[in-house]
DNA sequence: GTCCAATACATAAGAATCTGATGTATATTT
DNA sequence: AAATATACATCAGATTCTTATGTATTGGAC
């Protein structure tokens, strides 16, 4: 199944604070891999989509920067900044919400604990 | 808790045709009313955002539409046409898909069974 | 040793969709 | 009589995503 990419749409700083918040720091490419890998395939992030949002969580103070170079190539590394840890609890809360609401509201019948 | 407003991006159109799976026929304002109902004020649709939705599905021969008085008052009753079940069937379960690779993808633990 | 794919960043035009405001009008409640 | 609720609709501006383009390095295949 290949989602309809308004299915997506708005799930895309969530998904990049999760990521942050479980691994300290990651760099833009990086995480396009893991989330394919970890969605086996079902999202794939386009580099348009992605790297305009981590600029604009940099600009907002959500989440810091350290770039360095792997041999000639470059590499930016992003991470959490304190505030970025609260956002970043406070937005997978609310998307857990959200689920359940609109899981009552489909009356989907899921099928994991 | 109030979702911002980019989390609900994207779903109109299944909670649309959800409540028209369910429901045979409805018109725009009462399908403000009941999702606001449903979710306990949660969610909170905007005529700015359900009309021209309502509209982009009867173009695409998802809704058909029947007009009525109610005294002098116009109301236009939306139902699923025999390509919109199809169409409402799909757009379900594609949500309760993604909503499972979410659930998966964020590590969220429901306590809905 | 050359070519293709992968790695890694970035921007930008256009499309799609939503917000918030505005507009019109009738019906009901206070 | 006035305010609120019902019921439709449109539109400017904002936001966000898609798709394409651009640059450059690295690794593997042949």
């Amino acid at each position: 199944m290949i989602y309809s990419s308004e299915l997506i749409k708005g799930t895309l700083k969530t998904i990049i604070l999760k990521l942050l918040k479980d691994n300290k720091r990651m760099y833009g490419y990086e995480i396009t891999q893991r989330v394919k890998e970890l969605t086996h395939d079902r999202i794939q992030l386009t580099e348009g989509a992605l790297y305009p949002s981590l600029h604009a969580l940099e600009a907002d103070g959500i989440l810091t920067t350290e770039t360095e170079y792997i041999g000639k190539r470059v590499r930016k590394y992003y991470s959490l900044s304190p505030k970025g840890k609260n956002v970043s609890k406070e937005k997978i809360s609310e998307f857990a919400d959200f689920m359940s609401t609109m899981k009552f509201l489909l009356d989907i019948k899921t099928d994991i604990a």
